[in-house]
Formats: structure tokens, sequence, C-alpha cells
DNA sequence: CCCATTCGGTCACCAGTGTCACAAAGAGAC
DNA sequence: GTCTCTTTGTGACACTGGTGACCGAATGGG
């Protein structure tokens, strides 16, 4: 994690070396604002308006829909090297999150002020690549959430979200609660419950209290 | 619907006049290849090469999402003066597409090649823009996409479509079969039917073969 | 007009999932 | 150790939506 200026700035470099150009990443330094975030902190939610884009140098972050009864579904995670390509909608006007974003584990990352980034996006052709293909991921990313919403079960789903989970984490032990899981999913605690229950009869993983452990994934 | 040269450049200039600056306008008209395509005509299928990105003049195009068995989910309607932001993949490497387009109407639309989009996005700010906001406006459909898989039941499903159809066909009576509507929200048509009735007992709509006519909407 | 095909209505039944209720097992505070 | 709160396990049940079967009505080709 990055503590002082020359940390982050090296992070980045490493990170974004190969997307954008030098003289880019020295105005990244002069106007992006580095961050370190704990686990679970709740960096934007619905409504919220958005006058910076974040750039993430490591961690990851959960990204969630929600509906007006404040249900919430998980739609996917972001890595680092990735950006929040909603929030790029602050390069365009809508200027209000429609969804809720959450840190997943210790996070660093970089803010853009939104008028930054525009600015960038008219002088550096590699940021509006870097935009573009930032688009392009996040809607893969949700086209691969409605294939599971249309098409899995939810014995499927909970497979899928326990194999992300622990790669996302890169623990085969997960620190969470089937209330936790049942959320993500949008489901019931019981139903997770059971479902978990019969994954460890099959010896896929074993159940322990705040904690599953993976065997296979 | 535009026939010769002289009509799609009128139809495009309206519509576009606002968005794409004049001198744009005119690289339209010389790169780009009008086409007008009959309801029902499939424009892009799941794993085609895309070297072209449509620019939607008049009409409707359906987006669907397939899963590997073959089983389709309607996503969204494309209307006049949208663009298929999936395909703008293209413009990034990205060149199979993943989703299936098909004409829901009689529709009229200029298909640029890839090569001239790409190069637009670096000559034109006004056409990097449009890219962008088309980006956008395609990730929020897939937001409400989620938001009815997700929290919305099958009856609410029903409604809501029948509204969409209703707007976008501009026609109260749908013409179309308890099939087709089942195959778009991906359940089956016995449960169609049953809904279908049961709105009709309502007094909502009435059935007649092929046909569904909407009271309310 | 007749036949084949498509479309819609309906019934009985089943599978998957959500709900309610309650008990038992950790875990932390004191 | 005792008390309390959180977490998990589980049984019984309800509900939504999917399936298979079958029939009759509408339609269109010949």
């Amino acid at each position: 994690m990055s503590a002082n200026p020359i940390d982050w700035h090296q992070q980045a470099r490493t990170r974004f070396a190969g997307i954008l150009e030098a003289e880019l990443l020295e105005e990244l330094f002069v106007h992006g604002h580095p961050m370190r975030v704990p686990e679970g902190t709740m960096l934007m939610d619905v409504g919220q308006h958005m006058d910076a884009v974040p750039l993430l140098l490591e961690g990851a972050i959960k990204i969630m829909r929600l509906d007006p009864e404040g249900d919430e579904i998980l739609l996917y995670f972001l890595e680092s090297g990735d950006s929040c390509a909603l929030s790029m909608g602050t390069y365009m006007g809508a200027a209000k999150s429609s969804i809720r974003a959450v840190t997943e584990r210790d996070t660093s990352l970089v803010m853009i002020p939104a008028a930054v980034g525009q600015s960038w996006m008219r002088t550096y052709p590699s940021w509006s690549a870097f935009v573009m293909e930032s688009y392009q991921s996040r809607l893969e990313e949700m086209l691969t959430a409605i294939d599971a919403l249309a098409f899995m079960d939810l014995p499927t789903r909970l497979k899928r979200y326990l194999s992300d989970k622990v790669k996302i984490q890169g623990d085969t032990t997960l620190h969470t609660t089937h209330q936790d899981i049942a959320n993500d999913l949008h489901t019931s605690r019981v139903v997770v419950s059971r479902l978990l229950k019969s994954l460890e009869r099959q010896g896929v993983l074993s159940l322990h209290r705040n904690a599953v452990h993976m065997h296979e994934f």
C-alpha cells in the first residue's frame, strides 16, 4: 500500500505504464489525489454526486445495484487497473451515481477530478482509449451479471460467487457470514445456509462460524 | 424511409445536427453505407465478426443476450439516434459480438466501417463524445434490465414489456404471439398465456390471435 | 371445402426458492 | 461461569413459475 507520494507514483507507473503515455502519467501525479481506504468503506452510493473518478491501484471494490426498497444485488468486482466506468458519466453530464461501491479489501486508489479527466479526454488519446476500454469491460461484466440472473439457478450462482471471492481475496477461506452472501446474491439467509450445507456434504467446502473454507473452486 | 442519397442525408442531418459537427456529417455522407432493413432481420449475431458500426436513423432494433444452449433474453431496444455501443468494441479490438441484434420494425441505418469510426475517434471530438454517450446510455439500459431480472416478478416484467412495445411500435395493438413474448422474457408460452389472460380479465388488454390490444399502458 | 399447421387456453403437477419459526452453537462482555 | 447477541441448522410450508399433455379455434395452402 502506498503511504507516500513516491510509493503511489511507482505503483501507478508499473500499473499503467503500457496504457497511459508518460506525459499523462506526470499529469496524473500532479492532479490525482491518492487515497488509502480500509475494507468495507462505501466509496459511492446511489444518488450521490460524483465529482471525481477513481482509478484503482490495489485492492478490490464491490459494485452493487439497489432497488427502491433498499434491496441490493452484486454486479461485479473491480480490481487493480480498473476504473469505475459508471462514474465516467461525470465526463458527460450524468452526475448522479446509480450504483453503490464498497471496498472489498483494503484498497489504494487515485481520485481524478471530473474537470481534469474531461480535459484529458480531449488532450490525451491514450486517456480516451483507456476510458473506452473501461466502458467495454464494464459492459461485458454487466452481461455476465445478466447471464447469471437470467440463465443460472441459485446453486450455480452461489458456486460462481464463492469462486470469484476466492480469486478476489486471494484466500481460500472466506471470512463472511451467510447473511452477507445472501445480500450479495439477493436471496435469503436460510436459502444460502441450505445450499452451503449441501455443498459441504458434497465435500466442496467446509463451514465454520464467520468463515467458509473452499476445497474446490 | 430513405431510398436515395438525398433522403438519407436529410434524415441524418436532422437527426444528428446538434450532436455531430457539420464537417463530420459530410464525412459520414462519404464513408457511411446507408441501408434499409425490413422488420425481423438479424443484423448481428453472437460470435459474429463486426467490421462496421450501425447508426440508427429510423426504426427500432431489439438487442438480446443468448446463453450457450440458445436460450435468449431481451436486453433493450435501440431507437433512432442510438448506436450499438457493444459493436463499438470494434474500435478497441474486441471484434466478436456477444449479443444478437434483430430489427423490430422496418429500419434505416448507416453502417460506418470500423476503420473509419476509429479514425474519427482521434479527429472529431464530437464523435468520441457521441460514442461515450452511447456507452453511457447502454450501460444504464443494462442496469434497467438487471433491475427487472433481479427485483421484479413476471407479471410486472410482462407489463413493462408490453408498455415498451407499445411505445416502440407506436401502436396499441401488438402483432405478436405468446411464444414470441415468452422468448423475449425468457419464460414459457404457457406462463405468458396465463398472465395475459389474467390481465385481460382485469381489463388491461384484450387478446386476439397473433395480437394483443392494450387498453392501459 | 378440407387438411395441416399454428396458436391459444387450461389442467394437473412439480421444482426451485422464499418464509416462518425455533433451537442450538459460538463468541464476547463482565 | 453466566448472560447476551450473533450466527447457523433445520423442519414445515407457501408461492411462483416451469412442464407435459391435450383440446379446440383460427388460419392458410391446395
